[in-house]
Order: structure tokens, then sequence, then C-alpha cells
DNA sequence: ACGGTGACTCGCA
DNA sequence: GTGCGAGCCACCG
């Protein structure tokens, strides 16, 4: 899984984690992947964002604070419902 | 089997 | 920055 790859700290863009996996355009099917995922997941889920660099779930989502808060545990720096989406160097 | 929908992204105006 | 249209692929009724 392209997921299990994101390291402690870094966040991807659903873009990203899809062109890893091999579909350049299917940003979604990675979001909706997540979405089907079990709660008992172990895959870093909440290290995806979108390409704004915001988490693409309702505010009100308890999953978005949980997402929210696990990154801020990781070491991300948040900015309201922004990640700080650096220049981070995919594995080059 | 078919069509609609979606935790999205990109290019253009 | 904001809006529109097109492309992607899997799940659900």
């Amino acid at each position: 899984m392209v997921l299990a790859a994101v390291p402690s700290g870094t966040v991807v863009t659903y873009g990203q984690v899809a062109e890893l996996a091999g579909l350049p355009r299917a940003a979604r099917m990675v979001g909706r992947i997540l979405g089907k995922l079990p709660k008992a997941t172990q895959l870093p889920w909440h290290r995806v964002v979108n390409a704004a660099g915001k988490i693409s779930l309702a505010e009100d989502s308890p999953s978005f604070k949980v997402q929210k808060a696990r990154l801020q545990e990781e070491g991300v720096v948040l900015n309201k419902n922004r990640v700080s989406l650096k220049k981070f160097n995919w594995q080059p």
C-alpha cells in the first residue's frame, strides 16, 4: 500500500498517493478507499489531504477532528484547516 | 448490467 | 483567488 510508505510527520495529497499508486488522475479512488477502510486500518489515512493542503472532510466530521489532531501529534503544522505542504521531496 | 456518485486534480478564463 | 468542465475508477441502488 502506498499510504504505508508515508513517513510520519509527512502529509501527502490524494494526487501524490494516486500517482505513486500508478493512477495519476485517480485521486478520487484514494479518497474512496480511505472512506471504505475500516477504522482499525493501519494505514495513515490522516496524512492524506487534498491538493489545497486541506482535509477533505467536513469540519463537523468525527474523522476530521481525529485527522487534524493526529497530524499535530505527528508534528505536522496545521493552519486552521490547512496543512503545511512543504516542498517535501518524495523519495527521489 | 447500468447509471449515478464521490475524503479529487488539473488546465483555462 | 474563484469557477467550470473533463478525466479517473470502484461501490451502491
